[in-house]
Order: C-alpha cells, then sequence, then structure tokens
DNA sequence: ACCTGAACACCGTTCAAGT
DNA sequence: ACCTGAACACCGTTCAAGT
C-alpha cells in the first residue's frame, strides 16, 4: 500500500523523467497539488520533499521549487557556443521573465550558461551593467512602422506598444529611469513616436516634455503591478481572482471591524461574482480617461 | 550593487571596528579619500555621513573628522530600552528613508539596536514581515479629519496625501500591492476616504471600484520615480538637473547621431536652462488631467 | 524567557593561477 | 586570450547553547 505523498512523488518523477518538466522548470506548488491532488498541505510538502532527497527538484528561497539542473551541469567544450555579451545579456532576459529580476544572479546567468561566475565579468562589468542592457534590448525589440496616424491615435499606439513590452517583460516597468533617462537607445525609440503626435500641436516645449514623460511613467507606473501579479501568482499559485475568494473572509474580518465601511458595502454590491481585475481593462480605461483630460483628439 | 559610497563607509567601519583607527584619532579627510579611492568628493562626503549617522564618527567643526568615544558599539544592560516589534519597524523605516529599501537588512536593523540579528526573529518573522509591517505603519500615519468637501476637492485631497507619504517614504510606492490587496488597515484607509468622495456618484460598483484602484494606481505609480529620483542623487551626489547638466553631452551623442531627432529639437527649444524636472507640478498636471477626463467635478 | 554564536546556503566581485 | 577556483565581504534564516 502506498502513501499518498510516495504517489504523488512517483507522478512527479514521472513527469520530469519524461521531460514534461525540464531542468529550471517551476515544479507545481504546494498549495497547487493539495488542490490537484486533493491532499492537505503537509502531504504535498512530504511529496516535494522527497523529490528534494533524491536531488530532482531544488527548492528556491521565495519562489517555489524547481526541477534540478541536470545532474552533470552544461559543461563548455571546444566547439561549443561561445560566450558573448549578448548571449549573456539573453540568458539575463530569460530568467528575468521566467522568475523575476530578483533571480537574475550573476551566478544563475553563469551556471545556465555553462560557466563559472568570474568569466561573466569578461563581457559585463556587473550585474548593473547586465541589467542595464537587458533593458535596452527589451525596450528596443519592438519597432515601429512608419504609417500617418491622427495625433490621438499614435498616442495611443505607443502607449499600448509600452504596454505590451510590460506584459512581455514584467520586471521592465521597475528599472527605467525617468528623471534621469538613461542615453538607451531602445528606450529613446519610443519617446520619439509620442513627440511625432504632439509634434504640431504648438504646445510649448515644457508641456511637450511634461505630456510625454507622464504618459510614459503612466504606463510604466501600471505595469509595475504586472510584476507584482505574476510574483504573487507564482508565490501562492493562485490567480487575482482566485485570491480574493479565498482572502475574502480575511479582507472582511478588517472590513467587518468597522474600519471599512464603504469598501465593504461595495463589496457587498459586487456580489457574488466579485471584481474581476484586469489590468488590461484598467490600463485602456485610465489612457482614454487621461487623453481626454488632456484634451487630445485626432484633428490638427 | 553596492554603491561606492557605501563601499568606502563599510571599509572605513571595519577599520574602525578593528581597532586600527582609535578613538579619537582622525579619519582620512574628504579629500583624502576622494583621493585614494578615486571618487568625487561629494561621495566621500556621503561615505563619512552614513558613518555619522552610526554615531562611529564626529565631525569636529575645523579639524575634520574623528573617531566617536562610544567605541563599544551601544550594548544592551539590564535598564537599557526593551527590544519590541515597534522598535524594529520603526528602526527599519528609518533606515529605508534615510539609505532605501535595499539598505533595510536584518542585520544592519539589528546592529543599529545592539543586538544579534537572530534576535529580531523573536518580534518579526522575517525580512517581509518587517517590510509589510514598516508599509503599514507608512500608510497609517496621516489621518483624515472629518470635514466636508466637494466631491473633486476630496479625490484630490485623498492623493496628494498619498502623494506626502510617498514623498516621505520614497521606498513605500515599490511595496503596496495592487491586484491583492493585502488587509492592512493603514492602506484601507486611504481607499475609504477614495469611496467617500465617489459614494453617491450612481456609479455601478465595478466602475467605482476601478476609479479607486486607478487614482491609487496613478500616484503609486509616478511616486516610484521619487525613490529613483533620491536613489540616483544619493548614488551620484548630483540633483536631477545637476545631472542633466553633466550628462547632457552623453544623451546629445545619441540624439546627434540621428536616432532621435524631435527629442533633439525639443532639447533645443528648451533652450539654456533645459527641462526643470518637477515631480511634484508632474503629479498636479496629470491628476488634474485624469480627473478631468473622468467627468468627475465637485457638484452633485 | 530571552538572547547569542555559529552555522548553512546563498549573494557580487576580485584576482592570482591555470590552460 | 580566456576561464577557473578560491577568497572576501556580505545576505536571510535556523538552532543548540548559554544566561
Amino acid at each position: 500500500m502506498e502513501a499518498p505523498y510516495q504517489r504523488i512523488a512517483a507522478d512527479l518523477r514521472r513527469r520530469i523523467q519524461a521531460g514534461e518538466l525540464a531542468p529550471g522548470d517551476k515544479t507545481p506548488s504546494t498549495r497547487a497539488i493539495a488542490r490537484d491532488f486533493g491532499v492537505a498541505l503537509a502531504t504535498a510538502v512530504r511529496a516535494l520533499a522527497v523529490l528534494k532527497e533524491e536531488g530532482l527538484v531544488e527548492g528556491r528561497p521565495r519562489s517555489g521549487t524547481v526541477v534540478a539542473a541536470t545532474l552533470s551541469r552544461p559543461r563548455r567544450h571546444p566547439g561549443a557556443v561561445e560566450l558573448t555579451r549578448e548571449r549573456i545579456v539573453r540568458e539575463g532576459i530569460a530568467i528575468a521573465d521566467a522568475e523575476g529580476l530578483g533571480t537574475v544572479t550573476v551566478r544563475a546567468v553563469a551556471a545556465r550558461l555553462g560557466v563559472s561566475a568570474a568569466a561573466i565579468y569578461r563581457h559585463v562589468r556587473g550585474r548593473d551593467d547586465l541589467v542595464r542592457t537587458m533593458a535596452d534590448l527589451a525596450y528596443g525589440a519592438e519597432r515601429y512602422q512608419d504609417v500617418t496616424l491622427g495625433r490621438r491615435d499614435r498616442l495611443e499606439m505607443v502607449a499600448r506598444t509600452l504596454w505590451r513590452i510590460y506584459r512581455r517583460h514584467p520586471w521592465l516597468p521597475h528599472l527605467a529611469p525617468l528623471g534621469r533617462p538613461l542615453p538607451l537607445p531602445g528606450v529613446l525609440r519610443h519617446g520619439e513616436q509620442l513627440l511625432l503626435a504632439l509634434d504640431g500641436l504648438d504646445l510649448d516645449p515644457a508641456t511637450a516634455m511634461t505630456i510625454d514623460v507622464l504618459l510614459y511613467a503612466y504606463a510604466q507606473g501600471l505595469a509595475v503591478h504586472v510584476e507584482r501579479e505574476a510574483q504573487a501568482m507564482s508565490a501562492t499559485g493562485l490567480s487575482s481572482e482566485q485570491w480574493l475568494d479565498t482572502q475574502g473572509g480575511t479582507v472582511n474580518a478588517v472590513v467587518a471591524a468597522g474600519r471599512a465601511p464603504l469598501l465593504a458595502k461595495l463589496i457587498g454590491e459586487l456580489g457574488a461574482d466579485g471584481y474581476d481585475f484586469d489590468l488590461d481593462r484598467l490600463f485602456e480605461f485610465g489612457l482614454q480617461a487621461l487623453l481626454d483630460g488632456l484634451g487630445i483628439g485626432n484633428a490638427d
């Protein structure tokens, strides 16, 4: 008679050995396992502990459990791919996209390239340099076609392009500077398109700069929450809506203490479905309000 | 990762703690530091400021800086202040305000309280718990008076209150969650005031929630840049405008390559004074546009 | 009951030594 | 020329041992 945790461990072991879960992939979180297999959290923890013991998976302190790198870690040998700055930067982006900026360590990048940490420093000045170059590459990847567009249409288009970039790289909005623009070609590209839309509006230059910066900051400011969503999801294995469902009780506990009567009322009115927390819709809603408020239309 | 001034401060700290520099000894002068470490004077000044803050050194008006007498680090003894959760959290806030969230380490908090790092864990679950409690305290410190205000006036008032909080604690906007609101009383306080302003507008509940979240996100999104400004300033010892002055050449180098002709034109039009990068004005400008765009006035 | 010292498993970064 | 191993000075966190 096999215990539940052994059954679960066996199932995950099979998926790893079949390549269904590749090295570096996240295993299901303990919460996901508990839900899917219909067991207690403690049982899920136990199942993962077995695989850890076997060296098949590794705990990543604040981001769950990960399939261990192939026992013999990738070794570079004559004829292997050359270590270049670009390869390093792309590896950094891949890690950041998948697991967040916090896990982009020089050592992690090096390990995934089968190289010592020290070797990285031949191509990159340090972690800061690496991250800044990652940002330049990410911003610069999207190109604009040379089309004629109404003023407002163009502003919306640029804002949505930025939003798309942030969606793809949720770590990015945490970096881009505002006060002291870094002269990164990848960043300036978007500013140019915003100024193109504002050109001919007969704005004084300071106002043009202000609107330029404001739209940039709006997209970036909202996008900061994309990462939070992703992080929270990977940490708890729950989506925003699921979280609200399960945590509603806790929120209500505070609310019920009479500290937040209006929030309590609103939650009541929202009913059983709750609030569909949709960042994309929120972005679009705020963008329209902002452009309306700035009085910018398509006509000259 | 570590700013130069922190590296220098750490080096001096080590020498003091090792007894290499005894109480009453002169520390190297700012000029000597600047020369020996190959950094700007401003950086040397900052490094010494850190040590002054820690009470390790004292400024002697016209004769430089001197290692403080209280060499034995603050020891707790019977009758000393009790180690409490609140004291720990307040120390964390003090560090974050002065030097950024990145320098809020469990070990740093412990050292400044004259206690071992392990002792902290008796009052706080870990670094995450510490930081979250710091946020709750910071958000909750501002209270609202029970006044009657027009709808729009109240929304502006709440937004400006949030802005003031972020100004005081530039690390704060990097934390507050949006997708999954933490049931922190300090955070809910502000949401209540926003809902109070929206109440009676006959909005469907989802729209009310959206506007609530949007205003919150707008203030927070722009405030993210406050920290960047502060960090950059403390790292380089230059203000935004000074930075633009010195780095203008670099920006222009990219701009002059013809990659950003409109930015080039705008910079030209701005003239010698350049762009006065004023976050407060930017915040106010965007806030008005947003509320205009939402069609919210003071009348019912 | 409260705190510490030591340990563990991590970081970024440097540098002499190897190939 | 390129890369590594080892080291240094840091992290967060745990835990047996001390007072």
